[in-house]
DNA sequence: CCAGAAACTTTGAACGATCTAATCCTGCCG
DNA sequence: CGGCAGGATTAGATCGTTCAAAGTTTCTGG
């Protein structure tokens, strides 16, 4: 290997100046086209590539995006994470981002980490997956003027940051037509406990659709996510006079719960599930699928729109799901 | 937020020359004690951190290490990444090294992505997966020396480069060896084609552990990973004149798809599968569980030995599997 | 043919760290 | 008391890029 190209070797190939070199990357219209090519043309051949550190150091901007990675918790919606993870490595590099990752145990190390971060590394934009009620990383994003977009509403104020999200009540309300089509009038819910945006949207599909259809709401369980927790409501529903003929399932570790009560004593009740998990592709399990590439890639989109400075005129995109037919509805 | 801090602050504030400051951060063996300490008090109250830009520009190392995020092929093995993604993040944040990820559909593409990285952003390593005979990535790599590691063994010469990989015989060894101990004799195994190291590793475990016991390793299937494939091989197996009573399976797929043909048919036959996913934690199937968090750790530190110069003893690890009992066998 | 503007190009100075080499102490020995 | 070793500290140069300002060429119209 020769020695380092850099803008000056390119400049000295080229015939031109640094900041010639310079003005072809990074503002080539105010260059004379003829000149433009030269330089394009001893850039291909020096196989030169920009020093980003370089770069860094005096503009202050890295081309650098960080996702948090969470621990499996569950295991079973770890794949979700990771098909997003994978969707906006892609489009961050498209758009000359590249994606770094890190950790934390609570939102007090993550806030310690966003510091580090943007100290050391000059950090662009935030991503944020999972938010709560009264996020507390939000707010020191926001208070001091750190991009980032969100994957998930903000459940206090819609409007206060960009962000990216699924319409969950839609998915339910999807999944609920289609038991609707397929005859059954006693479908039921399984979902969390109410209190968490994510899943209160997820009941409100279901309710809603039925209710439009004239029929009982009555039909529904809450508790903690878990194969186990879904086995034991589904047991439940089915020990009523009136049992339900379908259920709705909030995440698919409650519908493989329900899957499980079913499978022993109500063959025929069908089963829906929330998230198109491996497993429930595994088992057959119909169930809600969010369109995670999508959303990753319109998490990108917003970012560079605010970092190129580009105003995005709605920095908020709510997704459609779509439902995964299988032999389980 | 005042002016921002750097090492010339740092220095004026503790009444020392910024290479002083520099030598506590990165010899503070050659300062006086008592000047190191100011200097660290300096640092803490002015919440100084080193611009990771400038020094990487003067080093030429970023404290970047690179990961090669895959697209969910099967899906079912995704979540086998992310737990290795979010070991490797939390140990190399540990070692004060950030992991940055990329994509690449090819082998080609990822080695101009390597060609990328390393000129634009000068990452300091890289760590591999799922290595293959005569894989033209590592080739490339050392040809250029840049460190890596892979995770999973060089199938062609142990000895070319460092890596870590879980001991995938011993997997299916203990899994045998626990179906010989509930009292089967007729215990056969479905896996992969052969030629893939990993594959031939997991049947080789099965094969040796049984032949010690004095038994028959004809029982055996190969097919391409899959649900469906696994359960017809399966049902082949159960249509001998003489059908195993417990069945040692390359993966979680082929494991779920022998459990599909082996319920309906012959509900007795044990099963056990491999990667301890999700989907296996879910319907009960017990599994062999990879330590991939430790993996992961010792990646990182193969790494850092390479590059701080602490030259490793060993520079290839392998882990050792557990098997995960659930209801299966 | 020239003034003046427009379009393009060049030069020197940052950015914030580390490296090299020079300088300042301090104590010790002859 | 001078010289000197050796560690602790300092000053200046440097990494590769972009910014700011100044310089040069080209074009236009009177």
């Amino acid at each position: 290997m020769s020695e380092k190209v850099t803008i000056a070797t390119v400049a000295r190939h080229a015939r031109v100046s640094r900041q010639t070199v310079s003005n072809v990357l990074n503002a080539p219209h105010i260059v004379r086209e003829e000149t433009r090519q030269r330089v394009q043309e001893a850039i291909a051949v020096l196989g030169y590539r920009a020093n980003q550190a370089a770069r860094q150091m005096r503009t202050g901007r890295s081309r650098l995006i960080a996702v948090r990675i969470e621990p499996t918790r569950d295991g079973i919606n770890g794949s979700v994470l990771d098909r997003f993870l994978h969707g906006l490595t892609e489009t961050a590099d498209a758009a000359g981002y590249r994606v770094m990752l890190y950790t934390a145990g609570d939102d007090d190390q993550e806030i310690a980490t966003y510091d580090d971060l943007l100290g050391a590394y000059d950090l662009d934009a935030f991503v944020l997956t999972g938010t709560k009620h009264g996020d507390p990383r939000t707010a020191w994003l926001a208070d001091r003027g750190v991009p980032f977009v969100t994957f998930g509403r903000p459940w206090d104020d819609p409007e206060s940051h960009p962000w990216v999200d699924v319409d969950n009540a839609d998915g339910t309300a999807q999944a609920t037509r289609r038991l609707l089509d397929t005859g059954h009038r006693r479908i039921a819910f399984i979902g969390w406990p109410e209190g968490s945006g994510v899943g209160d949207d997820r009941r409100t599909g279901w309710r809603t659709t039925l209710a439009a259809a004239g029929l009982d709401t009555d039909l529904h369980r809450a508790t903690w996510d878990g194969i186990a927790e879904g086995e034991r409501a589904m047991r439940d529903l089915l020990h009523l006079a009136e049992p339900p003929t379908a259920v709705v399932c909030a995440s698919d570790s409650l519908a493989l719960g329900a899957l499980q009560a079913v499978g022993t004593a109500a063959p025929q009740v069908a089963v829906v599930g929330f998230d198109d998990t491996p497993v429930a592709a595994a088992v057959g399990l119909t169930s809600v699928s969010q369109p995670l590439a999508a959303a990753a890639a319109r998490c990108v989109e917003l970012l560079t729109g605010v970092l190129d400075g580009t105003h995005q005129t709605d920095p908020h995109v709510l997704l459609q799901p779509a439902l995964v037919l299988r032999h389980t509805a």
